[in-house]
RNA sequence: CGAGUUUGUUAUACGGUCGCGGGGCCCUUCGGGGCAAUGAGGAAAGUCCGAGCAGCACAGGACAGGGUGCCUGAUAACGUCAGGUGAAGGCGACUUCAAGGAAAGUGCAACAGAAAUAAACCGCAGGGUUUUUGCCCUGUAAGGAUGGAAAGGCGAGGUAAGAGCUCACCGAUACCGCGGUAACGCGGUAUGCCAUGUAAACCCCACCCGCUGCAAGAUUGGGUGCCUGCCAUAUAGGGCUGUCCGUCCGGCAGGUUACCGUGAAUAUCGCUUGAGCUUGUCGGUGACGGCAAGCCUAGAUAGAUGACCGUACACGACAGAACUCGGCUUAUCGACAGACUCGGAUC
RNA sequence: GCGGGAAUAGCUCAGUGGUAGAGCGUUACCUUGCCAAGGUAAAUGUCGCGGGUUCAAGUCUCGUUUCCCGCU
């Protein structure tokens, strides 16, 4: 049941070049069918210094680890975060879980 | 009680469920699983200094360039720290200071002002001339005006008017004596005081400094400009990571051919036991050092500390290791402790 | 992670320690029946920020903030 994290830089721009893209209030998901499940995280210098982005990637690991289990396919997915004063797990999960549903993952 | 000065400590705490990193032990169908521990800071930051470590260069020397700059000490080293000296600020506790040299030389000092390193605009006084106003010559630098700075300051004597011209006090410089390891301090004598500021302008003096940085570098395939073996040591030209003096170099044979490959960096090592930490004791005013006992305390590589619930309150600031140490600087809601100063009240 | 550089008017840039400038732009007036072009005049700056040296700092110096570039 356990998942992959996307690392290589290739996948990363073959995936912003072409993969399918979703929106939801707090957050952009770019995704495309493969092999396995792999997510990786895209968080840039403009969230802010470098505890607020550690804080930013460990919400969205701990938010996709809970909506894990209703992801059927396998698919590369990239979590882009918008850029906001504050964040929350609670608002991170709820939108993952209107995209996977929106989308049919 | 109020107002302050200074030094140090700390940086939400506890419990439950799920999850992450590396290591240990056990199990394994080799995919992995289980257990009990452990896992960000005082600044981890800025990268401003100093070192270790690594590679390259290097006989040695000179020049250039850069840095430091009161004294003594501490240290592996430092631009850091400690204790002193001097100066400035504060009633005080105390704080701050890139604090050598302007009599080696060069430069600069706008505007204003008579004049800026140089002497006379208004003045003051004496003499001459003239009826007087005035004009000319001489002396002078007290006063005025300008400026950041105007030829030590202030008072008395003195003088035609004045002036260190003379004298007392203060300041400055030189010498002597005493104290101190020294910076320097105290006292005495002499000199009427040969002369502004700027060295964070060039510079002089003293001391120090190879260059590059873990994305360094090494290992694990093949290969090259590489490796192995043999022979040779002259010139040209080139190299020697700022320049010069100076110093070094070459050829032949074999393997191998710009690609193969599984993936070739997204691997492994470097990578955490170290000028280490804690406690005690001894030496030192102190920085720090000696000795003894105990301890092992992150090591990731899309980059590990999170999510939820409960309890308590002061309702949680600045902020996230990336080779490692010693400092400096900057950011920071607060809490606590020690020492000291000033003011008021009471005994 | 390591190493360089810059910040001056609305924009692009000059600026030996001594009153901060140029071009474009803006505003007003002239010119024209009207507009453009042209001419005349004016306004516009905590010299990124905070200390220090100096009589005097945009310039020298220390710290700090933001941005850009190179190594990879």
């Amino acid at each position: 049941m356990n998942y992959l994290r996307l690392k290589k830089q290739s996948d990363f721009n073959k995936l912003f070049s072409g993969g399918r893209r979703a929106f939801s209030p707090s957050l952009t998901m770019i995704y495309a069918p493969a092999k396995q499940l792999r997510m990786g995280i895209s968080v840039g210098k403009r969230h802010g210094k470098s505890v607020q982005r550690n804080r930013i990637k460990r919400l969205l690991r701990e938010a996709f680890r809970s909506v894990r289990e209703e992801i059927k396919g396998n698919y590369f997915i990239v979590l882009v975060p918008k850029v906001r004063e504050d964040y929350s797990f609670f608002t991170f999960r709820k939108h993952l879980q209107c995209m996977i549903g929106k989308e049919k993952l």
